[in-house]
DNA sequence: GGATAATGATACGGGTCCGTAACGATCTGG
DNA sequence: CCAGATCGTTACGGACCCGTATCATTATCC
């Protein structure tokens, strides 16, 4: 059973949701941020630099200077892969999970509100 | 009808829309300049750098700065108010209105893959 | 008309991010 | 064991954005 939205709903949906963000002063993260982010809590680990680049179609370092700005947030943390020490894995933390919780309601109290429009 | 969506479906939603986003080469917009770009295109005219400012609770510069950002994109322009010279009236464009639609176009197109998940 | 208020833009010092190119560290295979 | 491949990071010059304070322009009101 698909999720119904018309087009003038979805911009509503979007705006208002942009709008608490920015109004709530949560970080104002970019496109990119914001997806490396959704990724790393929403797809199975591990997840590494060169995975997440791949997935969003951008170079390494735009990935290295996105992680290091999500973990100045505390958003998520770098560790060494033992087993493969060329590699980082990218975890989660607990602020983290949080911010994307509060994502999830804002976006479905806002779906709410909106309605039949 | 309110419209109905859970916060797992929410987070796939913002993930899936803001991929697309990147990965299409559209310009990396901040939650701000998201947040200016469809104020402008959904609510009624006119808007003034003031009245941006008031809505999105930023300080004017800010909305300066996204403005010309978004001015440099083409995605809409300035204009002196004849009747009022001290205001500036914010106004669409073509390009701006493809862009919008075209965000529109991604987010119910993945709402409906999506679906009861 | 002249003081006051309001609007949007600009200056500033500081931080972040860009893309390209190079880098050190680590693994792999002959 | 050592050349080559792979991983993430860093260097670089340039562009953008931040918040605060100030600016020029225009309108208002006595």
């Amino acid at each position: 059973m698909p999720l119904e939205i018309r087009p003038s709903q979805a911009l509503k949906l979007w705006r208002q949701v942009h709008l608490d963000l920015v109004r709530d002063h949560d970080a104002d993260l970019s496109a990119r941020q914001t997806a490396i982010l959704l990724t790393v809590y929403l797809e199975l680990p591990p997840h590494t630099v060169r995975g997440l680049a791949q997935q969003l179609g951008v170079t390494k370092p735009v990935i290295t200077r996105a992680l290091d700005t999500l973990g100045k947030l505390g958003l998520l943390t770098r560790k060494r892969d033992e087993a493969d020490r060329r590699n980082v894995v990218i975890q989660r933390t607990v602020a983290g999970a949080l911010a994307v919780e509060r994502l999830a309601d804002l976006v479905t109290e806002h779906a709410r509100e909106i309605g039949g429009s």
